[in-house]
DNA sequence: ATATAATGTGACTACAAAGTCATGTGACTT
DNA sequence: AAGTCACATGACTTTGTAGTCACATTATAT
């Protein structure tokens, strides 16, 4: 957590700093990002700096959840009613979401980008601790909901099945990123339906049940 | 590529130099990782690093290098004569093949892990620019063939589905070593199979085509 | 206006890193 | 025996880092 002393600042000033830092956090994998750069960026002194913050990690934690801060804001006002949706619905909501999200917030993603890095793997783990399993866990719950609504085979392991969306709706979006032009909606859309298409029914050859 | 002068040394002392490396480069991420700690224990002087390696980098992609001949070498011998396996067999020899060599060789492992960190982009891209690309191509091929032989349900994205595999093969191995024990043979099989299983059958309820 | 508290400052310390270089050593050649 | 060449060395330079501290400035309260 920062120092009181930095929640003291005049909110433009807070802005500069926690503007700085993201820029900083965006460029840089953690181990390389400088504090020396931060405070110059910001325009403020050494010596304020350790006012405001007792080390890097500290700024870095506080700037990771303003980042998370974000997204759930972003997720919860685009996916309003969830509840009302279908599963696969639902799903597909969510990894259009997950694009949208990194084309409007790139530094925020790219912090998080470089947050699935190794770079420091204890303090990856601080992080992660909270994080990952909190993505497992909502998965997990959605899968035992849309089991008990029929929705999914219920011979699935959940457990393994919530892994396996966790780390779909992390490399969905780096893949979409890396192979198609972010601004076009229509593909996302033909994207995400390909993607739930393999969701649904698998790969195997054989008339499907469920035609998408 | 290390300079000629350390491919004129003795067996042993190469070996020595890539064994602390190797240790090295596995405990820590890239850009933590110091030179003096290898020739420390390597038993080597600071001049003698330059004369084997242009630099840190040199150094590294060399380990990388053999690292991935290990694994590829692995791959190969575990799956002899692969052409004459079905498509979801060979994908179960693959996960598990996958499971095995890291638990074999976790140092190399180890390495990989950190490379897929950020921790220094621009090198990571260097060096990814291979290997990913030749595992998505791997898969590729794979399903191409799966749908020739009518293995594979036509209607699917190859290159989506591709990518999904090499994620999987990731991923898989991940998820394995944090929540079982490596040992645990039997349990190996019974996550490939599940696995396997939401691959070729999806998750959506109904009756399915293809009973594992 | 004065006193007190809060905030701001940047030179400085201590440290570790990568990379260089002049010099040393030992084996092999002529 | 003299000379050459490949390899070995570690002190040294340069550069960057995080964090500290004695002091300066500004705001607030009395």
């Amino acid at each position: 957590m920062p120092k009181q002393t930095f929640f003291n600042l005049k909110e433009a000033k807070k802005e500069r700093i926690i503007e700085a830092a993201v820029d900083e956090f965006a460029a840089h994998p953690y181990l390389k990002t400088s504090i020396n750069r931060i405070i110059e960026r910001a325009d403020i002194s050494k010596g304020s700096f350790y006012q405001y913050f007792s080390n890097k990690k500290d700024l870095y934690k506080y700037v990771i959840d303003q980042a998370s801060d974000a997204k759930m804001k972003f997720l919860a006002q685009k996916l309003q009613d969830y509840q009302k949706l279908e599963f696969f619905e639902l799903l597909r909501e969510l990894f259009i979401a997950g694009i949208e999200f990194k084309r409007e917030y790139p530094l925020f993603s790219q912090i998080g980008d470089y947050l699935l890095d190794g770079s420091n793997e204890s303090l990856k783990e601080e992080i992660y601790a909270d994080s990952r399993p909190k993505s497992n866990q909502f998965f997990e719950e959605l899968l035992e909901e849309a089991v008990m609504k029929e929705e999914v085979d219920p011979n699935i392991d959940i457990k393994l099945t919530a892994f396996m969306l966790t780390d779909f709706s992390i490399s969905i979006v780096s893949y979409f990123f890396e192979n198609h032009n972010p601004e076009n909606v229509d593909q996302i859309m033909d994207y995400a339906d390909k993607m739930l298409y393999i969701m649904k029914n698998g790969i195997a050859k054989g008339d499907k049940n469920v035609i998408n």
